[in-house]
DNA sequence: TGTATATATTGCAATTATGCCATATATACA
DNA sequence: TGTATATATGGCATAATTGCAATATATACA
């Protein structure tokens, strides 16, 4: 893979992270995994919307679903995505 | 700014990242300031197509520019952004 | 088996991002 | 002043993202 591919895997998953509702979301997993009804509290959003926000950070690998009973759990893959947040909140400040 | 507002800030800044040109820019930044003529021998696009990502990270705050002469010059201006890289790796890998 | 509950998927319309071309601006220098 | 060089911007076509409504699927439980 030349160098240029490397940048756009990496802007993929940077791209899944860029959105309120799915910043919401890995937020809210950082105390560990949380069901989808749970996350559906936390959000301003159709059920429909939500599940498809939870499909695009599954699809980059953020986070994982684990199908208990009616529910499916969802957690982080690599909490170290959150540690990524505190940079932003810096960036943000110093605008 | 209630909580939504400060997700929405977060996805701003994560999303002007996401793209592999404005990644390029950014590592290629990690060294110190380059002028927008450096940059463009290392991304594959045009040059107005450049110039419109540069102001996409400008306007996100995550670089600043200093005109000198005919050049203008660019640098980080949060250099934690490049710690995503390790991260970002990690989420590749493990997906 | 039938029904309720949780979650995912499809269809579609509206919005936003992207890229290139052409053009504008600003500086340097003859 | 005129020309070349560096960078930015406007216009426009194409593609990608987003959100909701409707529907599908899968599990639990009567």
């Amino acid at each position: 893979m030349n160098k240029i591919e490397k940048f756009k895997k990496k802007a993929e998953i940077l791209k899944a992270m860029a959105h309120s509702t799915r910043l919401i979301v890995i937020d809210a997993l950082k105390k560990g995994e949380k069901c989808v009804c749970e996350l559906n509290d936390l959000v301003n959003a159709d059920q429909s919307t939500l599940s498809r926000h939870l499909s695009v950070l599954k699809n980059a690998g953020i986070i994982t679903d684990d199908k208990r009973g009616q529910n499916v759990f969802y957690k982080l893959r690599c909490p170290c995505v959150l540690d990524y947040i505190d940079c932003i909140e810096k960036v943000i400040k110093n605008r």
